[in-house]
DNA sequence: GCAACGAGCGCC
DNA sequence: AAAGGGCGCTCGTTGC
């Protein structure tokens, strides 16, 4: 008997979906796509439809179909692969075949890699979704691929991708023809040719650039071609290797044409290690691509990549030019091409490259003029020459003080470490499951986290600290004591310098999903995240000579916009009155109200646990969570106290009673932007779309996405204007220059003569009032100067910052 | 021997 | 069951 066939949608339909194979609930209906996955597909349409401005009857368009019409056991797809192909496959794909052929659509959607693998004869579905692809087994049709919408239930963060294929494969269906772009290649031409080129380059609108490299072993890097491209259909592709060649991209790279990059920062350094200075960079696909999708944000992307610390990719949405191409151009997949030997092939990969940015850029255009945030964009490009030259200039470090640091640390861990060895009766290495074994094995220490992913026991420091309260053992201590020190070495002062001693950490204002910058080590493989270091070896990093650091941070910057974001009148009022909003919580929420407050709080540590708690709660900690950060605080810190779970509860019930606005405003308007649109938008314009799958994760990530993005945003905002030369009124004097940004604060250095002035032109530009709920906020700045970064301490470092009006008195005296 | 991955942890 | 968010880096383990 002929197997029924799992198939449903109308035999004239304008797209064929071709999924693997049924599942149960499939055989059992009779009909293909009906469960969770079914859903997805149908949500996707639907969005699609409604982005494309269609309103299309889903079912009257739409066949779906398998490869398969039987359930594999296990739902095991190999089963028909393995060993050899199966006839109920190869049935299977005839019927398609036949399918295809009198239903003709518009477009055939291969679902998954097996699909892919059949209807086109690629393989790999990571690499060819999304790309617009002849079919193989019927010829004349035409196939897009996307993820299977099963696999987007096990990998969530594929469904912002999935969503935008599915777009692509809505319009693709209006007509049947290929029709992929067609680009001319001038690789290398003779000179007549070139000299052509250049001139009609030179005088185009828009010039895109990309440079093909390769590391050296000093670790700079070797351009082998540069490529450029005024309009998408066609590049010119220069190889390195001739003076001629060199002399003409140094005249296309300072021409007046409007500069297009991907990743421009690392192009637009190489070049000018290689003396060539590029001029007029208005745009960068990366940027572009960010304000359209700050979801493509973090790390584990091409930038990881060209520093060879590559992972893998965690985005929903990634940013490198690979799948830009597939989302804005019909470019198939080519990057492939980049591993050739093939002299020519790798050539007009770089062309290829260098037409298809060309191309993004009219695309991103239109797509941030749509979605409002060409405003954001342009923030971002105005950041890069600045960004550029503070991983230039970078920050000198006293190597003396480094070396002294790492001594005294590895001494401390040398004898923690005998302490731990005779303790456990064996070596114990604090990084490595050796420690579980100590705990939870040798000690028979109750086990009370479980990782997320592998359910395996935790034994991080909020685990051990816990334990070494309820059961202390000195060997708990020495746990956590010899693993700060030893990251403090291995992370921190092992790091690789410049031969001139300074730290050049690199800024990405495409590295964070808020708008944040993201600080990273830099193109040529030295230095470090400057983002993230310990305050206990800040000192190390030092002022030039005869200037001074100046640290100014935004005062409790996240905290204010909450508050302005809940419209809520008290706390708006505490912010207003300038009382020390810490103490001030404290009191209320520990009930010393009528005491004299200030005191009994500071000394009790209670004005920092007030602090972790309006903090953390505002984004959805809970107190047991909260008092571990309190307490590691507190053990950083050396304070002797404690927060119970009882105070942290207690603090925050009060707090939330209090201020009962963050829940009933911020919280629940973010909750309701979040369904309505899936969207939110910040003061300064930014918009983020979440894509993930709707739980209370989802809601954390939201509520913090507004305050963070402000506050980020507005410490740029102040880095642009003083960096902007023209602007009269924030013009820092000679040898004054940032050198860094720390999220709500501005790092840099003076001239010492001239640090009042510095100062206040800074804290000028860092005043920008913004408008929340239609209510001003302005957040107020503390300010700190200093010979090096750590706090002044009279006995241990009295170079440290402080206080600027303090510093001002003590060196008078 | 290398690459991928998880755990852990520094900062805001 | 319990769960703040945003990052980047290093080590140790594991799997090929």
């Amino acid at each position: 008997m002929k197997p029924e066939l799992i198939q449903s949608g109308p035999r004239d339909a304008y797209i064929v979906a071709v999924g693997e194979s049924p599942g149960r609930n499939e055989i059992e209906q009779g009909k293909p796509f009906v469960g969770a996955a079914g859903e997805i597909l149908d949500r996707a349409f639907t969005q699609a439809n409604r982005a494309l401005g269609r309103t299309l009857l889903l079912h009257h368009e739409l066949f779906i179909t398998n490869l398969a019409h039987i359930q594999p056991p296990g739902n095991d797809f190999d089963y028909f692969l393995h060993p050899q192909l199966r006839p109920e496959l190869m049935l299977g794909i005839l019927q398609l075949k036949k399918d295809l052929e009198e239903i003709r659509p518009n477009l055939i959607i291969a679902l998954g890699n097996m699909p892919l693998r059949f209807l086109t004869g690629k393989e790999g579905i990571g690499k060819w979704r999304g790309s617009i692809l002849p079919c193989t087994l019927v010829s004349g049709l035409k196939v897009v691929a996307t993820f299977h919408p099963a696999s987007i239930l096990r990998v969530y963060d594929n469904n912002g991708v999935f969503q935008t294929d599915i777009r692509r494969c809505a319009e693709e269906s209006l007509t049947p023809e290929l029709n992929l772009p067609k680009r001319d290649f001038y690789i290398d031409p003779i000179a007549d040719v070139r000299n052509e080129l250049i001139l009609e380059m030179c005088r185009a609108e828009w010039l895109s650039i990309d440079i093909e490299t390769v590391k050296q072993t000093d670790g700079t890097w070797h351009i082998s071609c540069v490529g450029f491209s005024d309009y998408a259909d066609r590049a010119m592709i220069l190889p390195w290797n001739s003076s001629d060649n060199r002399l003409a991209i140094a005249v296309l790279c300072s021409c007046q044409a409007k500069k297009i990059f991907q990743n421009g920062m690392y192009d637009i350094s190489v070049l000018l290690d290689n003396g060539i200075k590029v001029k007029n960079v208005v745009w960068d696909i990366m940027y572009g691509h960010h304000a359209l999708y700050p979801e493509c944000g973090g790390s584990d992307d091409e930038v990881t990549e060209l520093l060879g610390t590559k992972r893998v990719a965690r985005s929903a949405l990634m940013k490198k030019l690979e799948f830009q191409t597939s989302i804005y151009t019909r470019e198939p997949f080519y990057k492939d091409d980049k591993y050739t030997d093939d002299l020519p092939t790798f050539y007009t990969y770089n062309g290829r490259d260098a037409a298809v940015t060309r191309e993004i850029r009219d695309v991103q255009e239109r797509e941030l003029r749509d979605f409002g945030t060409i405003e954001v964009f342009e923030h971002e490009m105005a950041l890069q020459p600045l960004l550029m030259h503070m991983t230039r200039a970078g920050i000198q470090i006293d190597t003396v003080e480094m070396n002294r640091l790492k001594a005294e640390y590895e001494e401390k861990i040398g004898r923690l470490q005998d302490f731990l060895d005779k303790g456990a009766g064996r070596s114990v290495n604090v990084k490595s499951p050796d420690v579980k074994w100590l705990l939870f094995e040798k000690l028979g220490l109750p086990v009370s986290k479980r990782s997320e992913k592998t359910d395996k026991p935790s034994a991080d420091k909020y685990v051990i600290e816990a334990l070494n309260t309820k059961h202390p053992h000195p060997l708990l201590g020495a746990i956590l004591e010899i693993r700060s020190l030893r990251d403090l070495i291995e992370r921190y002062l092992d790091t690789k310098l410049d031969a001139d001693n300074r730290w050049r950490a690199s800024f990405d204002p495409t590295g964070t999903r808020t708008g944040r910058l993201a600080s990273r080590s830099n193109i040529y493989g030295t230095s470090n995240n400057i983002q993230n270091i310990p305050e206990r070896i800040r000192r190390m990093f030092v002022a030039d000579p005869g200037k001074i650091l100046f640290s100014i941070d935004y005062s409790q910057a996240e905290a204010r916009v909450v508050a302005w974001l809940a419209r809520c009148e008290s706390l708006i009022g505490v912010f207003n009155s300038g009382q020390d909003i810490h103490s001030r919580n404290a009191a209320r929420f520990f009930n010393l109200e009528g005491t004299d407050y200030e005191i009994k709080t500071l000394q009790g540590g209670l004005r920092f646990a007030a602090k972790r708690i309006v903090h953390g709660s505002n984004y959805g900690m809970q107190a047991q969570r909260l008092i571990e950060s309190a307490n590691d605080d507190a053990r950083r810190t050396g304070s002797p106290h404690r927060l119970t779970l009882d105070i942290a509860r207690r603090g925050q019930e009060t707090y939330f009673l209090l201020y009962p606005e963050i829940k009933d405003n911020f919280w629940r308007e973010v909750r309701e932007a979040l369904r309505d649109t899936r969207t939110l938008n910040t003061p300064f314009g930014r918009k983020r779309q979440f894509f993930g799958r709707w739980d209370e994760k989802l809601m954390n990530e939201a509520y913090a996405f507004v305050p963070q993005s402000t506050v980020g945003d507005l410490a740029c905002k102040a880095m642009i204007r003083l960096w902007d030369n023209d602007k009269e009124q924030w013009k820092l004097r000679p040898g004054a220059e940032l050198l860094a940004n720390g999220h709500d604060s501005l790092i840099g250095q003076c001239k010492i003569e001239d640090i009042r002035w510095t100062v206040a032109m800074v804290r000028k530009a860092m005043d920008i009032p913004m408008l929340i709920h239609r209510r001003e906020l302005r957040i107020p700045t503390d300010v700190e100067v200093g010979h090096n970064w750590s706090d002044y301490n009279e006995q241990t470092n009295p170079d440290g910052l402080m206080e600027l009006s303090k510093w001002l008195q003590k060196s008078r005296g």
